[in-house]
RNA sequence: GGCUCGGUGGCAGAGUGGUUAUGCAGCGGAUUGCAAAUCCGUCUACGCCGGUUCGAUUCCGACCCGAGCCUCCA
C-alpha cells in the first residue's frame, strides 16, 4: 500500500503522514464566513480538501472531517444592519447557499459542520483559561492574547515578533501591550449582537472559534488542519497560539495550505473586487467542469482562472466520459482504494496533474483496447480515479446530452431528426442527411455515427 | 524593510542528476458516404550568469523577473 505524503507548512517539507490514532484521521478545514456568495477562489480549498477527504477515506477506516461555519463576525453584522435584519437571517441564508454551491462542485458534506454561535461557551472558557495562565489580559473591555507570552509564537508562519514590528503598517490600538497582541473577546454595543461573559457583554475575536471547536469536536490534537494560504498568518498562527497555550500538546500535526486562484496573474479576492462567484459560474458551466479546473493544478501552485482554463477542463472531462461511453453497457464496481496510478499520484501530496495523466492513459486504453481484462482494468482506473477526484459522477450519455441552460432542442426532437437522417442515409440521399446534420449542428447538437448507430451530444 | 514561494515547449501543467510527463492547440496520416469521435506519427522546453559533477532543467551561489504574507481575505 502506497504511503501518504503531505507537505507540512510548519516544516516546509513533504512528510510521511501517519495519523496519531492508528486507523483514524481527524481533519479540520476553515470554512466560510457566511455573509455573501462564495467565489471560485473560496471553492479551491473546499475542492482540494474534499479530494484529500476522499483519499483518506479510501485509505483509513475512520475519517472525522470538520469544516466550520463562521456565523458571527463583523462583516455579517454590517450586512445584517444594512438589510435591517437579524444576523441569523444573513448567516442562515448564505450557509444554505454555500452548501448548495459546494454540493454542485461534488464536494461531500463534512462529517461535522460546527457553527461559531453554538460554541460561545467553549470560547469563553478557553479565554478564561488563557487569562488564568497569564497568556491573555483584559484591557479596555477587550481580552487580548499576549504574543510575548508564547515562546515560539510565529513558528508556523516563519516570522519573528521583531521582524513584524518593523513592517507594522497598521495603527496599533493603545489598549494592546504589544502590537501583535490579538483580540480574544471584544465588547459589543447595544445594537451589536453579544453574549454575557466575565468581561461583560461581548463577542469573540475571529481566531477563537476554530480553537474552541477543534477542541470540542476533534480533541486536543488533530492530524490535519487546512485552509487557504492567506490564513497562515495571522489566523492559523493565532489559533495555534491559543490552543497550544491553553491546552499544551501538539494541536496540529500537519498544516496544509492551498495557493490562490488568480485573475490575470493577481490574487482573486473580495477586497480587490476581481471575483467570480461560484453561483454565477454554475450558470455557465457544469459543476464538474469547475471542479476539474480547480484541481487541474497541484494545490500548492497558483491557478490562473480563465475561460481557457475552463474549456480545457471541459475537454478533459469530454475525453474521459467519451472513453467510458464506449463501454457504457458494462457493469461498474470500481474500488477507489485500489492501488491504481491515480491513487498513487494522489498519495503524493495530492498530485492531481499526475492523476490526470493517469486518467488520460486509462481513457486511451479504453478507446483502443479489445482485451476484456485490460478494458476492465482501465474502467476501474478511470471510474475509481473519478471517485477519488470527485469527477465522472454522471452517466456518460447524460454528460454529453446535458444542456447548461434549458434552451435548445429536446432529446425527443433530436432523436426524431436522427431517425429521419437514418432513413435518408438508407435511401442514399446524402444531401438530405447532411442538411439534417447541419441543421442540428446549428442548434448546437453534434452527431456521431458509430458502429452501433448514431449518438449525439451538445457542443460547448 | 522583514519573511515565503515561484520562473518548464504556442497555452495549461507535472517531474527528474544521464532515458516519453500529460492535456489542449498545430502539422502529417488512418478511419468515415461526408463529418464527429478515435487511433498512429510529428514539431516548439526547462529565466540569466557562474560553480559542483563524467554529465544539470534537476544540486549550490549571485543576478533578473513575478506572486504572496506582514492588514479583513480561501
Amino acid at each position: 500500500m502506497a504511503e501518504l505524503r503531505l507537505y507540512n507548512t510548519m516544516s516546509g517539507e513533504k512528510e510521511v503522514f501517519t495519523p496519531q490514532h492508528d486507523d483514524q484521521v481527524s481533519m479540520y478545514v476553515c470554512g466560510p464566513t457566511v455573509y455573501n456568495y462564495a467565489h471560485i477562489g473560496n471553492a479551491r480549498p473546499v475542492v482540494v480538501f474534499d479530494c484529500l477527504y476522499r483519499v483518506l477515506k479510501a485509505r483509513y477506516s475512520e475519517v472525522r472531517y470538520a469544516r466550520n461555519i463562521t456565523d458571527i463576525d463583523d462583516k455579517i453584522i454590517h450586512a445584517a444592519q444594512e438589510q435591517g435584519v437579524d444576523i441569523s437571517a444573513v448567516s442562515e441564508e448564505f450557509t444554505e447557499k454555500y452548501r448548495e454551491d459546494m454540493a454542485a462542485l461534488n464536494a461531500l458534506a463534512p462529517t461535522i459542520e460546527p457553527k461559531a454561535t453554538e460554541h460561545i461557551e467553549e470560547m469563553i472558557s478557553l479565554t478564561q483559561r488563557l487569562v488564568e495562565t497569564g497568556h491573555a489580559y483584559e484591557s479596555d473591555g477587550h481580552v487580548l492574547f499576549a504574543v510575548e507570552s508564547m515562546q515560539d509564537y510565529g513558528a508556523l508562519s516563519g516570522r519573528k515578533l521583531d521582524d513584524m514590528m518593523a513592517g507594522a503598517r497598521v495603527e496599533v490600538a493603545d489598549y494592546k501591550r504589544h502590537a501583535g497582541d490579538f483580540v480574544l473577546w471584544k465588547p459589543s454595543t447595544e445594537s451589536e449582537p453579544g453574549w454575557d461573559s466575565p468581561w461583560g457583554r461581548g463577542r469573540p475575536g475571529w481566531h477563537l472559534e476554530c480553537s474552541a471547536m477543534i477542541r470540542a469536536h476533534l480533541g486536543e490534537s488533530i492530524d490535519i488542519h487546512g485552509g487557504g494560504r492567506d490564513l497562515i498568518f495571522p489566523h492559523h498562527e493565532n489559533e495555534r497560539a491559543q490552543s497550544c497555550c491553553a491546552y499544551g500538546g501538539d494541536f496540529v500535526r500537519h498544516w496544509m495550505h492551498n495557493a490562490y486562484v488568480d485573475m490575470d496573474g493577481e490574487k482573486m479576492s473580495k477586497s480587490l473586487g476581481n471575483t467570480r462567484t461560484v453561483r454565477e459560474l454554475l450558470g455557465q458551466y457544469p459543476g464538474e467542469v469547475l471542479r476539474c479546473a480547480l484541481i487541474s493544478a497541484q494545490y500548492r501552485s497558483p491557478l490562473n482562472f480563465s475561460e481557457a482554463l475552463l474549456e480545457q477542463a471541459r475537454s478533459a472531462l469530454d475525453s474521459w466520459y467519451g472513453a467510458l461511453r464506449r463501454h457504457g453497457s458494462l457493469p461498474d464496481v470500481p474500488t477507489p482504494g485500489a492501488d491504481t496510478a491515480v491513487y498513487r499520484a494522489l498519495m503524493d501530496d495530492l498530485n492531481t496533474p499526475e492523476a490526470f495523466a493517469a486518467m488520460h492513459t486509462a481513457a486511451a486504453t479504453l478507446n483502443k483496447s479489445t482485451d476484456a481484462a485490460e478494458i476492465d482494468r482501465a474502467r476501474g482506473e478511470l471510474l475509481g480515479g473519478g471517485q477519488l477526484l470527485g469527477l465522472l459522477a454522471s452517466d456518460p450519455d447524460m454528460w454529453f446530452q446535458q444542456g447548461v441552460s434549458a434552451e435548445g432542442l429536446s432529446a425527443g426532437e433530436i432523436e426524431a431528426q436522427i431517425a429521419a437522417r437514418a432513413a435518408a442515409k438508407a435511401d442514399k440521399d446524402y444531401q438530405l442527411a447532411d442538411s439534417i446534420r447541419a441543421a442540428l449542428e446549428a442548434d448546437g447538437v453534434v452527431l456521431e455515427d458509430g458502429a452501433a448507430g448514431t449518438t449525439w451530444r451538445r457542443g460547448s
